[in-house]
DNA sequence: TCGCGGGCCTGAATCGTTACAGTAATTCTA
DNA sequence: TAGAATTACTGTAACGATTCAGGCCCGCGA
């Protein structure tokens, strides 16, 4: 025999209840799940005496028969994820979840296998979501995922012809109306620093971009192969390099907070001035570049945001929604 | 009868195992944990097999059983904590955690009441550890983790007298640092921009601070009741405030990036130059500030590096370690 | 009055793991 | 060589939850 003596302490279970209704234990569990079999009045007194006492399901019961994890899990770049998007994007996750029963799980990984994490957690069945980042555009991941059956959502679109849930920033109207933005401060030669041509959304810039130069009659200053995801010190570099290029741009677009600073930092030591000699458009997503440098133009991208999109989109896909429902294109 | 078809699909369980070697479950499972009732031929043999067919155990199993989660939490608030530290905490504690069976939790919390996630974890026992940060002088969560026999580690440290693991960035010496560095520029009349009274960190700050002033025989611009956590607006404002005060000081320690930058931008609106007309000297955890400001001189604090530590003392005082041997005090 | 269908509840089986009390077979002791 | 001790392994009972096949009782129709 064990314990059967539920009147000392430990926490509640299913069996403390029956024991305290005189009920047993599947109509407890029934009752608390609001199940059509079980009267009116014996339910509310359940419900009553659960909340009363304090209880709370087992998470590891309810997974051990269910397969229910009731964990979403977060997989994450350790290099290349930029610090506000981490700290954003895990807040806004969290804020979609609390008040469910779901539980967060960051996984980063640092190895070059980006399939690791994901196939750790669908085959030891440890989420029953799960949320990606720096999505490109034929995604193994993704794929992956779909054949295996386990709800995600990324963070960014791809273009695999495959239907799940999303969360991306116009990039193409962010581009095209930084262009607009420069034009408007009379720029005539522009130059862009995007994201890498991996992402897919290094598609989107560069169209946006290209759309802006035509309709406004710009031109483009040719950057060289370097893009968002370079080392600082070649992005401050090639600042420095355009310091002492005659045909230098006068207007700069940049993907990513810190690769304007980085860019901008290059210029400055060549005595360029940002607002002056030069514009400098950026995407930003704390307040904190436009706070201090307010000479830098920033357009804001919300991670936040987009953690709760992307949570709530797996969640609902989880539920067995449809995932077509769930993805969306954030607006500048 | 059940799935007895081992042979077909599924993940691998002691059962699987069981089958292909011919044994029972439970020697199976002895075997794998090398228990000494086990020959050890037939414990390598079942070693063998698991590998080869990747066993891995049921979490929800081993959690009901034996009531380890494999949970590491890290609780954070929502508001207060900074980017640069949820980043890199998260992937320090993720490094420390890889290879191991622990996954991570991370819990934040918007509400006033820190206390919530706390017994929220320790009453659903759904973590073997905690590791929490803006640690308090006397600290509520640090007693009733205590009180309750769960393992924890703090982000800095505590003064109650109660013996628990930590990682504390050196403060003092900081300060100290940060004073002799102003002596060495020929500074005179220091201002000191440091954390909130609430924490313990602002008294060794303090602390080293005044040390250094009386080893350099400098002295104290007082900036009054404001601190790091105050509104960046109302830093600015002081820093503009600065600019227009005949006894201003000719040096600013800032006990945070950001508000090293909000106080700097306040003093260039009023015309004072940074590294000429005022020294600025701060800590910071990623080279983003050197970048946007290089005129400011910066201490790193290495958050990652914290991380690591907090999560390998939790791992160790949850296997019964000593935990007066995981306090960490990390110089600048 | 008999039978039958609901309404309401319960017991048993199960998920994967571990702890513990056995149980054979072998070896050792006297 | 009988009995004790050791070795190597196994069955059972939990941990807490859910599911499903009953079971009992009551009322209603014939």
């Amino acid at each position: 025999m064990t314990n059967d003596d539920q009147s000392i302490g430990g926490r509640p279970t299913l069996k403390t209840i029956a024991f305290m209704t005189g009920l047993g234990i599947s109509t407890v569990s029934q009752a608390l799940k609001d199940g059509p079999d079980i009267s009116k009045a014996t339910r509310q007194r359940v419900q009553l005496i659960a909340k009363q006492i304090g209880y709370r399901p087992n998470r590891a019961g309810v997974r051990l028969r269910t397969g229910k994890t009731n964990v979403i899990a977060l997989v994450l770049n350790t290099k290349e994820e930029s610090m506000e998007l981490v700290s954003e994007m895990v807040y806004g996750i969290s804020d979609a979840l609390s008040g469910t029963s779901y539980h967060l799980v960051v996984t980063p990984y640092s190895l070059s296998d980006p399939m690791e994490p994901i196939r750790y957690i669908v085959e030891t069945g440890s989420a029953d979501g799960i949320i990606i980042s720096r999505t490109q555009p034929d995604d193994p991941r993704v794929s992956y995922l779909m054949d295996h059956g386990m709800p995600f959502a990324t963070h960014g679109r791809t273009s695999m012809g495959v239907v799940h849930p999303y969360h991306d920033f116009d990039n193409q109207a962010f581009a095209l109306e930084a262009v607009k933005i420069l034009h408007g401060r009379g720029r005539k030669n522009i130059a862009l620093l995007g994201p890498p041509p991996t992402l897919l959304y290094q598609r989107h810039t560069r169209s946006g971009f290209e759309a802006g130069l035509r309709a406004f009659d710009m031109r483009e200053y040719w950057l060289g192969d370097i893009d968002t995801d370079a080392e600082l010190a070649g992005i401050i570099a090639r600042g420095r390099g355009l310091g002492q290029d005659e045909a230098r741009p006068d207007g700069i677009i940049c993907s990513a907070a810190i690769s304007a600073l980085a860019i901008g930092a290059g210029l400055t030591e060549r005595g360029l001035r940002i607002g002056r000699d030069v514009d400098l458009v950026t995407k930003e997503s704390s307040q904190l570049l436009s706070l201090m440098r307010p000479e830098i133009i920033c357009i804001t991208e919300n991670f936040r945001a987009a953690g709760r999109d992307l949570a709530r989109a797996v969640m609902a896909w989880i539920d067995g929604a449809d995932p077509a429902n769930f993805q969306f294109l954030a607006g500048p």
